[in-house]
DNA sequence: CTGTTAGCGCTTTCAG
DNA sequence: CTGAAAGCGCTAACAG
């Protein structure tokens, strides 16, 4: 009765409303005017046999897929979940499908077939959250050439032409930097990202205008690494009254590691995070932290890609820069050394 | 040069070969023998213009898109991550792409979409998580019907024909049981997940086994509901020297709750969680629960979905319950008022 | 306001 | 071993 192992076809619709295929076709879509009597007939049936046009055939006519990529390292991250999550709403904002595909250490089989997916137009186009870069991103986009492509989080230097969406954490690093200072912190060290992400630097670089001599390791962004990069600065007997870690994993990772070492946060050291994940708000003490609105990274990232692919207004494909939000909690405090 | 605006076509490479479409469909397959020299030059041809079929007329052919889809009440969570991540490598080693759809509260335009994008043939199978359940999941797979669909994490009563993968909570429980038990806990509360929920109504069956007077309050699996309902028992005034909660973000919530209260964790109220979240190792006291795997849950689940699609060996679509594990943490001690 | 026809790019008979 | 031709379900000229 309902829902057939094969579904209904428009010529069947067409038949049961005695008129042709070509009238249901713009019956739906509205691109050409038709009998309002007639129309509510075909309508009546399309929702009686719960009638879906072919998205094969569609797509086959039309070029378009109406699904969108998404390539990011890991979805089960919660920072790329949250991009997910964004780009999703717009997805469905415009009635568009979204395919995600987890890159994986960039790995070289994985990242063919985003690429393939492209060619094969699977999908229409893809958002690429890259949290490396590198040749493999270089000659992704070299090879994606032509087609929609959006960055998600990570400007690419190499490429000023693909619209991205980042966030303004230079003017995040400037706001720790004020408050550590204000606190009387002078001896400041940095557990960066990845060395040569664009985000990275920026960070880096903002903090080094207050904190010349801050000390930079960098990480991979997990909490173990939070952890073993600040083991090895209390190992090494490097002076700090302050960590700033480039997101919050690896700020809790921090504070683990200065409580195993009998530091107490923030009396002994003041730990700064970015990105404001849920832990954030778990850990004790809460983290002082960067918030970075990621699921509207996601969503303006999804908005530029289907702008892009319907010819929307040029205004809406231009790349993105969005706020950051200095969240002060538990984990900064005066700096020990500092005057009363 | 490469990657033209409109892709190659078969033909196009047929030409370029000096044969006809049909022979570089058979190179492509397989499923003709094909003279071995115009096979090879064929293959050149298609390596050095990067072709690919095209997606959607091998749809229309075929009637498989080679994607499935994931239904998921939020990819941002962490949990539903996890089994996005499973399913996405599923479907990775089957070569089929993954589609994501956020239910949302189980709004129902969001729910009607991905009826319809199995109807439309976007995707060519279902994987349904269910956070909730009630009249409109049994519509959901009523409807799907004939479609190919499997339970992630959720077993729905109403449908014992469907595959679904989950969890044994219930061991899990009665392993938590055992842990309080023998720390002499008698009063025991429990934080639990919607009633109605088949993995809720297995836990607090199992814990009522051993602690027959446990009172159940329910919550949503939130942090801030673990919170509110602690809050709730404390101020009631109900005794309880340990809290049983059904995921880990309403265990931290509780902790939080008891910390403002003044309560000690695990020194005047033990706590313990489920699923063995990220957060857990995080949290002050490190917290005792029942881990599950979520990656393999989704694993597990693509397979099955897989192996219907294919017309695969039945054995392989039959439902799957994975293994728990309790791992003790700090969060949990001996009862206060037992003998010591 | 409506129908006929062609064709999107591929796979699969059927016919060498 | 290979090719010609049909057709998957839909949309867009073109022709009323």
């Amino acid at each position: 009765m309902d829902a057939p192992a094969r579904p209904w076809t428009m010529e069947q619709i067409a038949r049961a409303a005695g008129v042709s295929a070509t009238t249901v076709s713009h019956a739906l879509s509205g691109k050409r005017p038709v009998n309002p009597l007639t129309a509510e007939r075909i309508h009546r049936l399309i929702a009686q046999f719960e009638y879906v046009p072919d998205a094969g055939a569609r797509r086959l006519r039309s070029g378009r897929s109406r699904i969108i990529g998404l390539a990011v390292p890991d979805v089960s991250h919660w920072y790329f979940g949250r991009i997910a999550r964004g780009v999703e709403e717009a997805a469905d904002e415009a009635d568009h499908g979204l395919l995600v595909a987890s890159t994986v250490n960039a790995d070289p089989k994985r990242e063919r077939r985003y690429l393939d997916m492209l060619r094969a137009r699977t999908i229409d186009g893809l958002i690429y959250a890259a949290s490396r870069t590198g040749s493999e991103v270089d000659q992704l986009v070299r090879r994606a050439s032509g087609a929609a492509l959006v960055l998600a989080d990570e400007r690419i230097e190499a490429l000023p032409d693909v619209p991205s969406v980042t966030s303004r954490v230079a003017e995040g690093a400037h706001a720790v930097a004020r408050l550590l200072r204000d606190l009387g912190h002078t001896r400041v060290a940095e557990l960066a990202g990845y060395p040569g992400l664009v985000s990275t630097e920026e960070r880096s670089r903002a903090l080094h205008e207050w904190f010349p001599a801050a000390l930079v390791l960098h990480g991979d962004f997990e909490v173990e690494s939070g952890h073993r990069l600040t083991s090895d600065l209390l190992r090494a007997g490097v002076p700090f009254t302050a960590l700033v870690a480039h997101n919050d994993s690896m700020a809790v990772g921090a504070i683990r590691a200065l409580h195993e070492a009998g530091r107490r946060v923030p009396e002994d050291v003041s730990v700064v995070g970015f990105d404001d994940m849920e832990i954030a708000r778990v850990v004790t003490p809460a983290l002082t932290t960067v918030r970075k609105d990621m699921v509207e990274v996601g969503r303006r990232s999804g908005r530029i890609l289907l702008s892009l692919l319907t010819g929307g207004d040029p205004a809406d494909q231009r790349s993105v820069v969005l706020p950051t939000e200095l969240v002060v909690r538990g984990s900064t405090g005066p700096a020990p050394d500092a005057p009363a």
